[in-house]
DNA sequence: TTGAAAGCGCTAACAG
DNA sequence: CTGTTAGCGCTTTCAA
């Protein structure tokens, strides 16, 4: 029964040409080979149709050319974005994209970092919604290389990439001042995440700075999402009377817009509406949402360019290794949300 | 000098448990042992931190618990949406997700197809921009398991999983002309795709049954995209005069509603607005956007469903078994930019 | 119940 | 330049 059935093989390769397995795996890989020889193996390999098994040059090189990306939701458009520019560094370095959505559960997120050791992966980008003590102690034991996208405490030996938030909630703050706002109100999202703290502490410093007041009544907490931020800025405009409000992200912006616009408060006259992250959304509403960009983009590039970097056989992990930190600067995005107030108001 | 550097596999358990690697591989594998054989492994293997390394397993079994999903572009909400139906009912069978993104280039998709054959992954599932002769030699020839979502011809012994854009545009035609818009202007993307014909068929085929006669200058043909949207409803409103506006997706539907609010026109009272998609920009503009579902979760969840069951042992792949193919119905999601024109229109 | 050994498909060291 | 062979880590006969 001569060759047997499934997909071709080197063995068979080597067989149809009257070679060794060997001379075909170097006159596929490259390397030298004597003329007639080459022609032989490339034509059996040809007509057989013959794919490298990837499984097997894993096994043996001890390199999937797989990448993970861990992300909380591939349905916020910040994860999109980085989605896309990873995948993109990762395609044209000859690496596949892993993805892996961890509905934000950190047990799923540790579960990922201990992944690592199944060797499906060379390496991982982790974009945790929160850092715990278990997250560290999971990044310490990594069994592969790992950057963090967010903020790690000092000490813990792992590349990040960081996003300046407090920066970015001061640009959006500063020109709500600018144009004229005095009463700037703040949806933010939950308290208990460094997004949450470094945005706070944005807004109050540059309020600060404005020589503005600190008033809670202009404060909400919430999660993120359209309907959160329509119902934050209601009770905001119940209660707090803003002239502006300034977003944690664009869902939350949208969903204020929608409150005011169901009101039949003008934008920007009435009231001025900035949101975060600059995702595709602050494109899609009316007007235009103002947004302070945190780089998604450039986050997700850079980190997978030090992850390709760490994998980079010449410069291994080692345990000394110092860990590298970039921060993607934040952005003001204006667009027509926030133009001037109106002259009576 | 006893165990080697490196991840711990199941000889350095062997070794410390005393045992054979054969012993290891049961006990981790839940065969049969005896009592203490499977504490002496446990232990050890606890020890050390034992991850079973999945490419060796997988180069054994046959089978590397991965999917492909390749589509046009990541950045697209409905492939978004797809991604994570996709994702969640991997997860739940086991199964990772490996991602493609083909920025719409043949060449890649053919590619992906190929590359089936290096066993990287199960299965594939292929969302193609356009079915081309290439597709239909690859996919008849496809080294494994494909869903492809989109229509192909009959005769490819290939699942596939369909929109219905034509009912679905036809939903959203006859429900402006109930709300009493006589002049329905169709925002359509590129001719030359099989959804771009088939959305022309369903607004042709709706305009009759409303009794209401095609006009070519309320007709444009465009490519996806907010900027395209707004460009090609100003064409119409100079042309046109239409006093609605179906588009043939949200994005599109988002610039055409930008381009009237730009003109002080007030959507829905002097012109209506539809797209289709009902994506998550739907609900990002003001007013709300009235969209046609056209199932791209839906879809996403069979196509993966259907995949995992090809490559459920007791449904092998056989040349003669026939294609499945099953087709998500449309769905129309009334939102505020559709309701009555005014009285006086 | 256990261990020895074969083998998944490939690469690379070593002889010839 | 070419063939033989070992081995990547694992599962799975086959004997003992």
């Amino acid at each position: 029964m001569g060759t047997s059935t499934g997909q071709p093989t080197i063995v068979s390769i080597a067989e149809r040409a009257g070679v060794s397995i060997a001379s075909v795996s170097r006159v596929l890989n490259g390397v030298g080979a004597r003329r007639d020889t080459v022609l032989k193996v490339e034509r059996a390999a040809a007509e057989l149709g013959y794919v490298p098994n990837a499984v097997a040059r894993s096994l043996k090189g001890g390199r999937t050319r797989q990448l993970t990306f861990a992300m909380p939701d591939i349905g916020n458009p910040v994860y999109v974005a980085m989605v896309r520019a990873i995948q993109t560094v990762a395609k044209a370095a000859g690496y596949r994209l892993l993805l892996h959505s961890t509905d934000a559960v950190v047990d799923d997120e540790l579960a990922v970092l201990r992944s690592l050791g199944d060797r499906t992966s060379d390496g991982l980008i982790l974009c945790p919604i929160r850092i715990t003590d278990a997250h560290i102690e999971a990044l310490r034991t990594a069994a592969g290389p790992v950057v963090v996208i967010g903020s790690l405490p000092d000490g813990v030996p792992v590349d990040s990439v960081r996003a300046d938030s407090v920066a970015g909630a001061a640009l959006a703050v500063r020109h709500l001042h600018d144009t004229g706002r005095r009463r700037i109100a703040f949806v933010n999202g939950p308290a208990d995440t460094v997004p949450g703290r470094n945005r706070d502490e944005g807004y109050r410093a540059a309020l600060a700075d404005c020589g503005l007041v600190y008033d809670p009544d202009l404060v909400v907490h919430t999660d993120f999402g359209i309907e959160s931020g329509a119902e934050a800025a209601d009770r905001l405009l119940a209660e707090g009377r803003p002239d502006a409000v300034f977003c944690a992200n664009d869902q939350l912006a949208l969903g204020a817009a929608r409150a005011l616009h169901a009101r039949g408060l003008r934008i920007p006259e009435d009231v001025a509406v900035a949101g975060m992250d600059d995702s595709m959304l602050a494109q899609a509403g009316w007007p235009p949402l103002t947004s302070v960009d945190l780089g998604s983009t450039e986050r997700g590039r850079r980190a997978a360019e030090l992850l390709l970097n760490r994998l980079d056989p010449a410069e291994p992990v080692t345990e000394t290794a110092t860990p590298r930190s970039t921060t993607a600067p934040p952005r003001l995005v204006v667009r027509a949300s926030t133009g001037r107030a109106a002259p009576d108001s």
